[in-house]
DNA sequence: GATTTTAAGTCAGTCATGTTGACTTATATG
DNA sequence: CATATAAGTCAACATGACTGACTTAAAATC
């Protein structure tokens, strides 16, 4: 029962196989963290303040609830950090035009310039993985990672 | 200079792939970790916990100083969840046979009933993941994850 | 126009998990 | 015997998550 053969694309797939799929989850995203984590504690930042501001860079004018769905925390852990990066500069507020109770986010040029540093240590570090390992295994981290993640979060890769 | 063509293997990366596979490892660690953290909130344990059994029953009778490699956390913070995880009688301590001054962690069968609880789950997400992507594309998912792994830390995945 | 719902913020308290620093104990090694 | 190593302990603190209760302002609905 242990020793089925594993062909290149197995139906069934042994208990260390999958293992092995979840350590390297694990490790990479501990080392994917780690030197961010080094940059922010710098700014007396932490790994959510990183978030706040690596979405709100992807999309500009996000609004509070919109975030909060991202990362699936409460508002009011969010509002400890964002409070944060609002009060010291790196992010701004402003009312929605057409539903004045959202309020919309953005970076200032200070928090742009923090955004960019740190998400140039994360592409350095991903670009290589992705050079180092070519292009058909980019397709295939994405699928798999696609895969893992809850269904109704999928349509966000959608392009 | 944005609209390079990308092939299937470019070698310049576009800062928005590169964003779409930062983003990927976010939302899938966030979702690969939340069904377990449900689970052991009723145990009234944390990640913590479950990283500490897992990696033991990954290696029976691995050393503190062992884990504490794997985890990068410092001896007092394994210390508080290694020491619930032994009073409540999840994990067994023994003196190394040849070093009596190393302990070597093992699970009990209570330990190895919620690992197998909780590993269950998270083999059925990677393995539904996996299946759906394809055998070629689980090749790709390790390559890109073991680059993103620290240098050091890559053997581990040698067989 | 009054009521209800929604978006956001706030206050207060708690918990989990990480940190640093200082120190102890037991054992192995030079 | 002296030193180094593996592990544990005590204390204090920071971060980032949580629940629950409440407020405010604006939009939507009856």
């Amino acid at each position: 029962m242990t020793d089925l053969k594993s062909g290149p694309n197995p139906l069934f797939l042994r208990h260390d196989q999958l293992h092995q799929g979840i350590e390297l989850l694990f490790y990479a995203y501990r080392d994917f963290t780690a030197e961010c984590d080094a940059i922010l504690a710098t700014y007396g930042f932490g790994r959510a303040h990183h978030r706040v501001i690596y979405f709100v860079a992807r999309s500009p004018s996000i609004s509070v609830a919109e975030l909060l769905a991202i990362l699936r925390i409460t508002k009011q852990s969010l509002s400890r950090v964002l409070s944060q990066l609002v009060s010291e500069g790196f992010v701004s507020v402003q009312k929605a035009q057409e539903d004045r109770r959202r309020r919309l986010l953005q970076l200032t040029d200070k928090g742009s310039v923090l955004e960019r540093r740190l998400s140039e240590v994360q592409r350095a570090r991903i670009g290589a993985a992705y050079r180092a390992a070519g292009g058909d295994a980019v397709e295939g981290y994405r699928k798999v990672l696609l895969g893992i993640i809850d269904e109704n979060d999928r349509r966000r890769f959608e392009e």
